[in-house]
RNA sequence: GGCCCGGUGGUCAAGCGGCUAAGACACCGCCCUUUCACGGCGGUAACACGAGUUCGAUUCUCGUCCGGGUCACCA
């Protein structure tokens, strides 16, 4: 039909779609397997709602034994960032999010579907977009920027809807003589789709997670080949996506209002539609509102927060599963030591609308998480966020690995471990006082014990101080200074009674602590003081003593 | 503004016409306990509003209100 106009247009594509369609056969993958994407554009930040929309693809990859690959879309150079890519591959290592297929790196990639970076497919879209002009479906426009914004302006004077569409579109119905000179004379052009959309008409498009959607056509003549030959989302998606035989889209649901773009771009070109996963933001109050996690004014929005912070990558994918399945908590209740991948996801379980981002929600089940890690673990993991964010501790750490490890061991091992600890930024005050390099002795003392008693606790203490007891001899010491003060022995008994006494075994351990390890509250105090050893506890209680 | 999508405790959420409306986080109290943490027990707290359909609506329909998204040669 329009032959000469797709060769003006396209004079060195050679190849016509079938070449494409052969090079890039249907998947051999098994029956029901799902075929992913993660598309993210390499702008210099990984925003947690891309994590979550990647580890989506991901669940939905390997809960059907299909394949999950990364695409780098890279259309639009004036927001691409030099290592933009290494911060996508960096945040997807570090949660453990990685593809099966696709971009490996700056400069590589492994599968048969590429290339996978879309400023390397150039041609491939140039072929597909001569096809639709070949047909009759796409033509060029020569409106300038200053054409189409004179043209909004008058729409928006005579009330009508904005775009370029119908009447308004002035290079529509150029005649196809006019459209090979000004091409021959290299006026710049874009090319544009020739939308067959009805106004009032409506499609019904089926999304999983939100069922049957009833949209409007579209009507506008879209752009599909941008002046520097590239194309935007819309085209590049459906050629994409079709050619990489991706079965399900998963992505954020502001791509909803321009699906029926998208299918229209789709029909077109005689593709079939994948599946769509439209998956709701994730939100954060913002005064009365909700809004959008933003990268600018959420520190949280940014994935490298949650390195820096030091959370465990377990711990926020636990955090996001919850969000996208909340039967998640209950079957990892049912199932504390299974792994992940174990974990039957379901799209269809997914909400609709945005979840609000839960800090402490995340901290809880971070340290859930961390409280099922061995001693050596915590060390090791701790060793290591420290070495990039806290070089003093890491330096504490590293040089003695066996007292770190007997310092996290402190009520970990055991049948009801410990859970204060949700992020690794937490270690350093965790672990203060059992390192002299960063310990800050304050302690003051609760208003319900004098100083005068405490004086004489300690005084006492020091004589009876054995660094070989175990915890119940090291407790019956405590009891035994109990008495002659005035404090009751027995706890129970002090609360049978609290007039009689001054205080109990609590107060005096409290005092003992707080000599130690400067704190009204840690875990097992008797462990502690083993680990710390006799000349420091000796010189601590010294130390105490005089400040009293 | 047009068009879409949503609305169950402070938060995440079960729920598919009949329930004393689950559970988790947070908060509060009690118990356990050398403190804290853990664990156990208990508590405060919700179907946005108004019509309709129905013997009966959180659940279905419509309207109102509120929130979110989208209207580019950005993704």
């Amino acid at each position: 039909m329009s032959l000469q106009l797709a060769n003006a247009l396209f004079p060195d594509i050679e190849h016509t779609p079938a070449y494409y369609e052969e090079k890039y056969p249907k998947r051999n993958t098994p029956e029901g397997a799902r075929v992913t994407r993660f598309a993210p554009s390499p702008t210099g930040f990984m925003h947690l709602g891309n994590m979550f929309s990647a580890f989506i693809d991901k669940l939905n990859a390997d809960s059907t034994g299909g394949i999950y690959f990364l695409r780098i879309e890279d259309t639009d150079k004036k927001r691409e960032v030099e290592d933009g890519v290494d911060l996508i591959l960096d945040g997807l290592r570090a949660f453990g999010i990685n593809p099966d297929e696709g971009i490996t790196g700056k400069d590589s990639q492994v599968g048969n579907y590429g290339p996978y970076r879309q400023s390397e497919r150039k041609e491939i879209y140039h072929c597909f977009a001569k096809e639709l002009v070949k047909k009759g479906l796409a033509y060029p426009c020569f409106c300038a920027e200053e054409d189409l914004e004179a043209l909004r302006q008058t729409q928006e004077k005579e009330g009508e809807n904005p775009g370029y569409y119908g009447k308004w579109a002035k290079c529509r119905n150029l005649p196809e003589g006019e459209q090979i000179r000004l091409i021959s004379e290299g006026k710049s052009f874009v090319l544009r789709l020739r939308s067959n959309g009805v106004e009032g008409k409506k499609i019904i498009v089926d999304d999983l997670i939100r069922g049957r959607l009833e949209l409007p056509e579209n009507t506008l003549d879209a752009v599909i080949l941008k002046s520097d030959g590239i194309p935007p989302y819309p085209f590049a998606h459906a050629v994409d996506d079709h050619l990489m035989r991706t079965t399900h889209v998963v992505r954020g649901d502001e791509w909803i209002a321009s699906l029926p773009l998208h299918i229209q771009i789709f029909a077109a070109l005689g593709f079939k539609i994948p599946k769509y996963i439209h998956i709701a933001p994730i939100m954060k109050m913002d005064g009365q509102s909700k809004r959008k996690l933003s990268k600018r004014k959420d520190p949280e929005a940014a994935v490298s927060f949650y390195k820096q912070q030091g959370y465990p990558a377990l711990s926020v994918r636990e955090y996001l599963l919850t969000l996208a399945n909340s039967n998640f908590e209950d079957w990892r209740r049912a199932n504390p030591n299974s792994p992940q991948s174990d974990f039957p996801f379901s799209v269809k379980k997914m909400s609709s609308s945005g979840a609000l981002f839960d800090l402490s929600k995340l901290d809880d089940v971070s340290k859930n998480v961390i409280s099922k890690m061995t001693a050596r673990q915590v060390c090791c993991e701790a060793t290591k966020w420290a070495k990039d964010y806290d070089k003093q501790l890491y330096n504490l750490l590293y040089a003695n690995p066996e007292y770190a490890t007997a310092v996290f061991s402190i009520d970990r091992d055991c049948p009801k471990p410990r859970k204060d600890i949700a992020k690794w930024s937490q270690i350093r005050e965790y672990a203060e006082y059992f390192y002299d390099e960063i310990y800050k002795p304050t302690g003051t003392l609760p208003d319900n014990i004098k100083p005068q008693d405490a004086k004489k606790m300690l005084e006492k203490y020091l004589t009876v101080y054995n660094k070989e007891d175990e915890k119940d001899q090291w407790f019956c010491k405590i009891k035994a200074i109990c008495e002659p003060l005035g404090f009751s022995p027995d706890v129970r008994k002090y609360k049978e009674n609290p007039c009689s006494y001054k205080g109990h075994a609590g107060d005096v351990s409290t005092v003992i602590r707080l000599a130690v390890t400067s704190r009204m509250n840690t875990p097992d105090l008797c462990l502690i003081m083993k680990l710390l050893g006799r000349q420091r506890i000796e010189k601590r209680i010294h130390d105490y003593l005089e400040a009293l």
